[in-house]
DNA sequence: GAGTGGTCTAGACCACAAT
DNA sequence: TTGTGGTCTAGACCACTCG
């Protein structure tokens, strides 16, 4: 398979130093020279270079080769502290929220939280670092545990709100996804090639069981690395 | 964007029951019809609803729609205890061992080993949930801690093989990632589309914090999901 | 303007599945 | 053999960047 080849090819260049961290690679009608194929055979090369985390591109500028020491470490057991988190690094946390309004439930929705709601809270979110975009949240909120909320009450912790309103989050669930964005997705991430991203969703449970939020979470890995720390038990 | 609003109508279709889970959807050329696109176009266009989690192909025979609740749940905090907690859910756990051996390590590796090693132990093998692949692994071990190391002592688990050694693993950090696979992890995974895989990074370290274990695991999301909970603290 | 990546076309040939 | 998806081509036009 000739893109896989140039695939393959550019690859071991930037692990071979030819292009280095930062720099620019050539440009699609010269690797199409290079390597005798097609533009679009090598565009699907970098392609899957880029899905690989090797490279990006800039539509008129050019693809460069991806700088894996500048990203930031995100602690996979503490994204709710994204807050505190940030300030710790020295970093400025900061969220623009999009939608924050009721509107009619599903019944897809209904199924997910196990009820028979009418309406339901949506709240829809981006959260940066530095004015770089992190992640993009949409979240339904069960509407007896929400209340009167205003904007000023979202743009730090959803969750901090939910608590001081007096209502205990007892139990959450996550389940992760490795997924290519939607173009919407990809625009609040402010992300320009189909790189894939984290989705996270959230199932966040009250001590008697009802669900309280569900959320899903696109998480920008162009600039993030995501961990996760485990000690002594656990093996 | 025409490719974006064939997979928009297609994921639509899905969404509104017109494609049931497990079920096809109309081929390549009917679609091109019915989109009035050229079929690269329409091929686009059932990639993003591929990278998306919606669909999956299957060469000769056609494209259908993915069914979620056929997904098994595979819990994050205990990936290590995999092959015990495949038994208690009545599936039948292996793994074929492809490679097993000493080789020279590289500038890369001693570097992430932090240490100045001539060789390093090496192991690639693939695991299995009832015949069907889960994940591929490829792990390097520092030479200290391996010892005398047979086929059969890896076929289950390798922590547990370190540990009976008396070599105590007391940190564990891990780095997750969405990527699309090469062609040799997605023929060990049996993928047969780009769908996108969870990349895991292991570092695995002892008391003195030397490490003993790097490897980096690739998880097959399109028949298992990945899932973590958490209780009471955390929020 | 010249050069870059982004999208789309209409056709070709191949590889695989089913009958 | 027919129908499916998988790959590739040669060209077109567009949108963006930069001097």
């Amino acid at each position: 398979m000739k893109s896989e080849e140039i695939a393959n090819q550019l690859i071991e260049d930037i692990k071979q130093g030819n292009y280095l961290p930062g720099g620019k690679i050539p440009s699609e009608k010269e690797l199409s020279d290079i390597f005798k194929a097609s533009r679009m055979t090598v565009r699907k090369g970098i392609e899957m270079a880029i899905n690989r985390g090797y490279l990006y591109s800039l539509h008129g500028k050019g693809t460069y080769v991806i700088n894996e020491a500048e990203k930031i470490e995100i602690d996979l057991n503490d994204l709710q502290g994204f807050t505190k988190r940030a300030l710790r690094l020295g970093k400025v946390p900061s969220s623009k929220v999009l939608v924050l309004s009721n509107r009619p439930s599903t019944t897809q929705l209904n199924q997910i939280f196990q009820a028979d709601l009418e309406e339901i809270f949506y709240m829809e979110r981006v959260r940066y670092m530095d004015s770089v975009p992190l992640a993009i949240e949409y979240a339904y909120i069960h509407p007896d545990y929400i209340g009167d909320i205003s904007l000023k009450d979202v743009t730090s912790s959803l969750t901090d709100y939910i608590k001081s309103q007096g209502i205990p989050i007892k139990k959450i669930k996550k389940e992760m996804k490795a997924v290519i964005p939607t173009t919407e997705v990809m625009n609040s991430l402010e992300l320009t090639s189909n790189t894939p991203v984290i989705r996270i969703d959230f199932y966040k449970y009250q001590d008697n069981g009802q669900m309280l939020e569900y959320a899903k979470v696109f998480y920008n890995q162009s600039l993030f690395k995501f961990v996760q720390y485990m000690e002594d038990d656990n093996l």
